[in-house]
DNA sequence: GTCTATAGAATGATAGAC
DNA sequence: GTCTATCATTCTATAGAC
C-alpha cells in the first residue's frame, strides 16, 4: 500500500525462455522483466499504484502471479521499474530531436508535434510521477530522474530559443522563462486529455503554437507567417 | 477497490449530537457528514480512493470505522460525496468573482490570484477529477458537475476578454480559445506543483500574466502597462 | 450516534513441485 | 522459468451492544 525503499533486484539480462512464447509481447520488450515492466507502466497509469494488483498484471501478461516474484522483489520493485521504463521511453524522443541540428522554428514545431503524437507514453510518464509524488516512501533515484527529464525538456527548448534569438530570427525574451511556460503548459494538456474525455488535443497544441509564435515574431498577427507555424503539421 | 454506481445515502441535513463536540472539526463543515466528506477529500486528493483506506478516514477524525458508513452507504459513495464537495468548494470561488462587475483587467488578475492562493482546494479538485476519470465505473452526476466546473471557469474568463474587447481595452482575439488555454496552463500549474516539490508557482501564474497581457495589449513590451499588470497582487 | 467485535473477501508474498 | 497451493495480512462491511 506504500512505497518502500529497494533498490536491488534480480533483474538481469534476462532472454526469454525458447520454449515458450511470449503470449502479449509486442511493446518492443526484450525480455520477460521489461515486459513485466511495461504492461505494469500501462495498468498503472491508467489506474494507480494502489487500484492494480499483482493478479491484473500477471492476467494482462497471461502467466501466474508467483512469476513476477521470480523477476521482482516485490510490487514496489515493480512499481519503480516501470518509472523507470517510462522515463527511458521519454527520454528516447528526446534523444531523437536533439541530435538533429535544424533551425530553432522546426525544433519547436517538431516539439509540438511529439506531444500529440506521442500522447500516450508521455501521458504514462506524467500520470505515474503524480502517482509516485504522492506515496508515502520516496525513491532518490527515482527523484533524480523525474527530475533530470524536465530539465531535460527546458534545457531542450531554452536552448533552441536562444539560439533562434541570437540568430536574430526571433524577438528578444527570457528563453528559460519561455521554455518552462511551454512544457507547463503541455503537463496541463496531458491533464485535461484525461479528465475531459471529449478535449481537443489539437486545438489545445494549436493554441500554444499560436502564442509562441506571436510572442517570438513579435505581433499578434501570426497568419503571415503562417508559412513557417505550420511546418510539420 | 473499483468505483460502483451508488446513489441513494441515507445522509440528510445531520446536526452533530451536543453531547460529543467534534474531536477535529474546523474546515467548515456542520455536520459529521460533512466532516468526513471533507477529511476523505484531503486524503483522497493526497494519496488517492485505492490506497486511502476506511480505517485511515476514521483515525484522522478520530472516531471508528463503523461510525463512517452510518453515514454513508460504502467507500465509493463517501468517495462521491468528497468529489461533490471539492467541486462545491470550488463553484463557490467562481461565483464570489462571478458577482462583482469589474473591469475585465481586475477580474483576470484576480483569476490568477485565486489559483495562487487557493491552490490547495483547486489542487484537491483537479487531483480528484483525475483519480475518478481512471476509474472503471462512472457516476454521471460527477461527470456532469466536472464538466460544468470547466465550463464554468472558461465561461467566466471568455466573458470578460470579450467584454474588455468590446470596450476597446483589449485587442481582438478569440475569447473562448484564450479563456481555454489560460484554464489549460493552470491545470498544467497544479500538476508540475506536486510532481516537483520545488516548483515556483508565482513565477508559473506570473508568466502566465505576461502572456495575456502581452497578447490582450498588443504588444510584447508589457512594461508599460505595469500599471495594471501588477495590480491585486 | 457511536462503539466493539467479527465475518468475509481480496491481496501481497512465499515454499516447493515440475 | 513457470506453475500450484497456501499463509498471513489487510480491508470493507455488517451485526449488535450501549
Amino acid at each position: 500500500m506504500t512505497l518502500g525503499m529497494i533498490d536491488k533486484t534480480h533483474r538481469k539480462e534476462l532472454t526469454p525462455s525458447r520454449g515458450r512464447p511470449l503470449s502479449k509481447a509486442g511493446k518492443g520488450e526484450v525480455n520477460r522483466g521489461e515486459q513485466f515492466a511495461a504492461t505494469a507502466l500501462d495498468l498503472f497509469a491508467e489506474r494507480n499504484f494502489a487500484s492494480v494488483t499483482i493478479k491484473d498484471i500477471a492476467k494482462e501478461i497471461g502467466v501466474n502471479t508467483a512469476l513476477i516474484y521470480y523477476y521482482y522483489k516485490s510490487k514496489e520493485d515493480l512499481f519503480r521499474a516501470a518509472i523507470e521504463f517510462a522515463i527511458h521511453q521519454a527520454f528516447k524522443n528526446f534523444s531523437n530531436l536533439q541530435a538533429r541540428h535544424e533551425n530553432p522554428v522546426d525544433v519547436i514545431n517538431n516539439w509540438l508535434d511529439n506531444h500529440v503524437q506521442l500522447y500516450a507514453p508521455i501521458y504514462k510518464f506524467v500520470k505515474v510521477s503524480l502517482d509516485y509524488s504522492g506515496s508515502e516512501t520516496k525513491i532518490p533515484i527515482i527523484d533524480q530522474q523525474i527530475r533530470q527529464f524536465y530539465d531535460e525538456e527546458k534545457r531542450i527548448l531554452s536552448k533552441c530559443i536562444g539560439r533562434g534569438i541570437q540568430q536574430g530570427q526571433f524577438v528578444a525574451c527570457d528563453p528559460d522563462a519561455l521554455a518552462l511556460f511551454i512544457s507547463t503548459y503541455l503537463d496541463g494538456v496531458m491533464v485535461r486529455g484525461v479528465i475531459l474525455n471529449d478535449f481537443d488535443l489539437n486545438q489545445a497544441v494549436w493554441a500554444l503554437r499560436q502564442q509562441i509564435w506571436a510572442k517570438l515574431f513579435g505581433g499578434n498577427q501570426v497568419g503571415e507567417k503562417s508559412g513557417l507555424m505550420t511546418a510539420n503539421i
